[in-house]
DNA sequence: GTCTATATAGGGATAGAC
DNA sequence: GTCTATCCCTATATAGAC
């Protein structure tokens, strides 16, 4: 989504440079993580040379941050249609937004891995950025509505639970289902989620 | 339990300085990162130097694997409890083996926060290790037991589901309910937990 | 057990030719 | 848009005095 690379009559044109440093990046990033792997390594790989990936980007932070904004723009439609809700309404929809969730993870497993394995690379590089503008992550945004005294805490530990389970079986537990068919996965974890998240009656209205 | 600092008498003796330099690397390998983390860093928050560190420990690595064994300790005992077992069984097992993860997460927050904070840096260093001597680790092991096909898909994801939901709410949570008694939390994890492993009829023996 | 001084390597980043 | 060459810095690690 981030990327359209299809033209007009559908063919695929060959992803510009940029493109595919990002693409060798993001995997070596996830595989080395983000402070051992350094431009020669990307520039080696991309079969050019160092100075050359400076013309695309100007610091080796950006290329993080510009594979971070995509992890963030996926989850931003659900984060914003989340935040024009009140609370109680909040947790009616929660259910709703981690099926998306894990449809969204599948697909970009390597973005959330990229996200977690180098955890602390990518607040470093996001507080940069902050001391310059004063943008919301969307990390900040999701933990301030998680954070809301008025969802009863049963509520938020069920949240932040199912997303943890979610996370945990198709992120960090790679390898572990890397036999199962990836719908039947995603079947088999959002009846999980269901029993987490329904196992209560509805939040009372008052 | 690899720290005997306690005295017959009980009381606490100064903590040695190797001992100082783990907790100081601890506390900046989860805030800042292992590779951001130079031993300059260490050693000026300890009072010293660089050059004193290598009196305790040889490399940098040595620091990090050290940490990373106590954490390999907690789960050491639960793991082999449960590789005693044949898979049914540990299928029923593992709802114990959840309640108890859930105190020794709480205790040791930092440690599992360096753990999947690190991931990258962890797995580095062991493999180190393991080209030198052919031990497993403990996370090798967990995995060897949870992809055994022996055990119904739908227990596995519970299985893994429930340990992302309380790795995501204790630790990656954090700040999220720091407001709340942690006893508390516990119990409400606890519940949560409960609805996630006990929605299912046992597994049938066959 | 801790220090100063230093060896050595590799990183990010820039200048300027092509 | 990509190259070569280079600058500068910081890191780990070692040597050897105290």
């Amino acid at each position: 989504m981030p990327q359209a690379s299809t033209t007009a009559d559908g063919a695929q044109p060959e992803p510009s440079t940029r493109e595919r440093i990002l693409d060798i990046a993001l995997a070596l990033f996830v595989e080395q993580g983000y402070e051992k792997t350094s431009l020669r390594d990307i520039a080696t790989r991309l079969g050019t040379t160092k100075a050359a990936l400076y013309y695309h980007f100007e610091r080796k932070q950006d290329i993080l941050l510009e594979l971070h904004l995509r992890l963030h723009a996926l989850g931003r439609e659900a984060l914003e249609e989340l935040e024009r809700l009140d609370d109680g309404q909040r947790v009616d929809a929660w259910p709703g937004l981690i099926d998306r969730l894990i449809d969204q993870v599948i697909a970009n497993r390597d973005l959330v891995l990229l996200h977690q394995r180098n955890h602390n690379a990518v607040e470093q590089v996001l507080d940069d950025e902050r001391n310059q503008a004063e943008n919301e992550d969307a990390g900040q945004l999701f933990r301030r509505i998680l954070q809301s005294p008025a969802i009863p805490l049963d509520q938020r530990v069920r949240m932040m639970g199912s997303l943890g389970a979610v996370v945990g079986v198709l992120a960090t537990g790679e390898g572990l289902f890397g036999d199962v068919p990836i719908d039947e996965l995603a079947e088999q974890l959002r009846a999980v989620v269901r029993d987490m998240l329904g196992a209560t009656e509805p939040a009372p209205s008052n």
